[in-house]
DNA sequence: TTTGTTATGTTATAATATAACGGTCTGTGA
DNA sequence: TCACAGACCGTTATATTATAACATAACAAA
C-alpha cells in the first residue's frame, strides 16, 4: 500500500530511481501475464511517462524519442494506446497529457489530484468518490461504464510555499 | 428544481423550445447582472450549444455560424470563452465539446453523465460527489480549486433500447 | 472630435491526434 | 524449408482542436 510512491504527492526523500524501477518491473510482469509484448519502444515511452511525477504531453514524449533516433507521432500514440489499454498509464483529458498509473494491477477509473502550481499529480482510487458517483448515477437511472475525475488545486508542498510567500 | 430540464435526461415529452427560451432568458439576465454584453454572436453560439441536448464541438458550431455569413475559429472560441467564464456553458474535456449549463446562477464545478450510445448528457451537481472529492483531497492535504467529473455510460432510454435488442 | 474600450474580423499557425499504406520481423504450420 | 499470418513499426499525409497576432469596427465617454 504505502510502498506505492504515487498514491500521494512525493516528498523530499522520494527515491525516484527505485520508484521507476519498481514501476518498470510491475509493467513487465503485467505484460507477461497478459501475453503482451513490452517492446523497446513501449518500454521507452513508459519510462518517459514515469520520468517526472507530472503529466507529459504526447509531443514532449516524441521530442525525447527523437533524441534516440527517428520517430513520428504514430509511434508515440501507438505506444500510449497500448499502455492505456493495459492500464499502465492514464490520460488526463483536461490537459491532453499522460501519467503513469500507480496501481495497474487491477482495472480502475482515473481519479487525479493535479497541482496547478508545480503540475505534479497524485492518483487517487477513492471508494468514497466511486461510491458517490455510482449513487448519483443510480439516482438518474444511469448505467456507469467508466468515469474520470480531475481535481485541480494546490499540492501540500505548494500550499506551504505559497503561504510563506504571502507575507 | 424539476423546472430545470437539464438536471436529468430529457424525456419524450420534453418541450425543447421552451427549454431553450428559458435558458436564453436566464443567460440574458445573468449577463445584465454581471454588466456583460450578450452580443449577437454570443447569443447565436449559446443557442447552438443549447440546440441539442448533446455536447457540440467548436468546429460544428463554426459550420453553423458560417451558414449565416463568414466566421473563423477565433469567433467561436471567443464566444465560448465568454460563456465559459460566465458559467453559461461547460466544456467536456474528454470529448473536446461544449454543453449548456443548466444552472448557471451560481458557480459550480462540472459533473456530467454522458451516454456513450446516443451522446446525450445530463448535468449533475451532486453534493455527495463534491463532498467525497473534498474529503479525499483533504486526506491528501490538497487544496481544491475546481474539479471535473465525467461519467460515461448508458442513459435510461438507451439502456431500455439496448436491453430489448439483446433478445 | 478624439480617445479609450470592447468586440469582432482575418490570416496564419500551433498543438494534438489519426488514417493509410508499406516494410520488417518472427513464430507457426504445411 | 518455406510461405504466410500477425504483430509491430516507419513514413507520409492529413484531420481535428485551439490560439497568436494584428487589423478593424462600433460605440460611449471626455
Amino acid at each position: 500500500m504505502s510502498s506505492n510512491q504515487n498514491l500521494h504527492f512525493i516528498s523530499g526523500t522520494h527515491d525516484h530511481q527505485s520508484c521507476l524501477d519498481n514501476a518498470m518491473t510491475n509493467a513487465e510482469q503485467l505484460c507477461k501475464q497478459r501475453g503482451q509484448h513490452f517492446t523497446a519502444t513501449r518500454r521507452r515511452v513508459f519510462e518517459l511517462v514515469w520520468q517526472q511525477h507530472k503529466p507529459i504531453g504526447a509531443y514532449e514524449i516524441l521530442e525525447n524519442l527523437q533524441k534516440d533516433g527517428r520517430a513520428a507521432p504514430p509511434t508515440v500514440y501507438r505506444a500510449l494506446d497500448f499502455l492505456l489499454d493495459l492500464g499502465l498509464v492514464h490520460r488526463i483529458s483536461s490537459m491532453n497529457a499522460y501519467v503513469g498509473c500507480s496501481h495497474p494491477d487491477y482495472p480502475h477509473d482515473g481519479q487525479f489530484l493535479i497541482c496547478e502550481s508545480c503540475k505534479s499529480f497524485a492518483e487517487l482510487d477513492s471508494p468514497l468518490i466511486t461510491t458517490a458517483i455510482e449513487q448519483s448515477a443510480a439516482d438518474a437511472d444511469f448505467e456507469v461504464h467508466r468515469h474520470t475525475v480531475e481535481i485541480m488545486g494546490l499540492c501540500p508542498r505548494c500550499r506551504i510555499k505559497l503561504a510563506s510567500e504571502e507575507q
